[in-house]
DNA sequence: CTGAACTTTCAGCATTTACTGAAACTTCAA
DNA sequence: TTGAAGTTTCAGTAAATGCTGAAAGTTCAG
């Protein structure tokens, strides 16, 4: 980490810290930070010498990072080496990082869910346990579904969307009630 | 933990697993399940004896949950006990969570990203570095400030909104060229 | 004021997770 | 086909986190 300017560090520094908050552990959130800043690809050894990991660690990293698609592999001509970089689009990142928290974190519960529904209760207590789990379970489906939708949208109508923040009521309520179903 | 039913037993266990993917630990994510399935507000005691745990644990997972605001003090006439039961609203609890998970995993980023981006640059490299952070710096701001917005619109225009899923591009077509910017 | 009923704190042990370095494995230029 | 350059695996250790139970603290009825 010593070869880092201290802006870089700076920021290096909070993805580690940032990053046990968020599932991802100290080393592989620094790593991420490095190759997100870095102007060009770099490679596994480039990382273990700037941040002062052990190579494994390292490798090890990379991998966690390729599977959550925060980086890509690149190949530079004339070199074996495997470079990374993360991708520029803020809009794929964060796309990716929602999918893919989705997928962790919340398709399980949902189908946990979706099986306890299926239960027969044998008791009060059960019953009223599945009235709860029911509510959540709607939920969650809701949102999901309402978010799968919204990834659907092409960047332009997001964004527009977006920058219309709560003026979108007045819209909806010119359009929406021949639509809402209640 | 023995007590409980097979049904209620799975639903505690699987946010105990769960749990930790979320950054509540496990025996706070089954003290969470455990109140949220209960027809009943539940005392300290309660808890500990249905799971199994210590008393202590669950005097500091209970505080945690409150931090959270996941769950709500209760006083039940005539006891002096504090119970404790989880709001029933689900919007409330989506609500609740992400405006907690945005303080704790969002603003201390950008407030990183503010101070990174007031520095001089001391090189190439980090005027570079900047430009990335001027970019997560941006999206996160476009993110959470549409989240504000969304927050604050009324709960039927909300759910207007989402069940007409990617529908509400038509309607955009239609209003939107005179409202965005580009 | 007292003490019973309850809650919180905290030191220390237990469990889990992270990290290293050595060894095994893979790939490819020559 | 060989070995140099690179990557991955894994056993062992270090660090962090979680949990307990004993002790201290708080609150309030009498």
């Amino acid at each position: 980490m010593n070869s880092l300017s201290p802006l870089v560090a700076s920021f290096v520094g909070h993805f580690g810290e940032m990053g046990s908050r968020w599932g991802i552990n100290r080393t592989v959130g620094q790593m991420y930070a490095l190759i997100f800043v870095s102007p060009t690809p770099l490679h596994a050894d480039d990382i273990a010498e700037q941040l002062e990991f052990s190579r494994s660690n390292v490798s090890m990293g990379l991998k966690e990072l390729q599977a959550w698609r925060l980086v890509q592999l690149r190949h530079v001509a004339g070199d074996r080496r495997e470079y990374f970089e993360a991708p520029g689009d803020a809009w794929q990142i964060f796309q990716t990082l929602a999918e893919e928290r989705r997928r962790r974190e919340i398709e399980p519960t949902l189908s946990m869910l979706r099986n306890a529904l299926l239960e027969h209760p044998a008791s009060e207590a059960d019953r009223s346990a599945q009235t709860r789990m029911k509510e959540m379970h709607d939920l969650i489906e809701l949102m999901t579904s309402w978010f799968d939708d919204v990834q659907r949208l092409d960047q332009k109508t997001l964004s527009t969307l977006m920058k219309m923040g709560s003026k979108v009521q007045r819209v909806l309520e010119f359009t929406g009630p021949t639509r809402s179903k209640r």
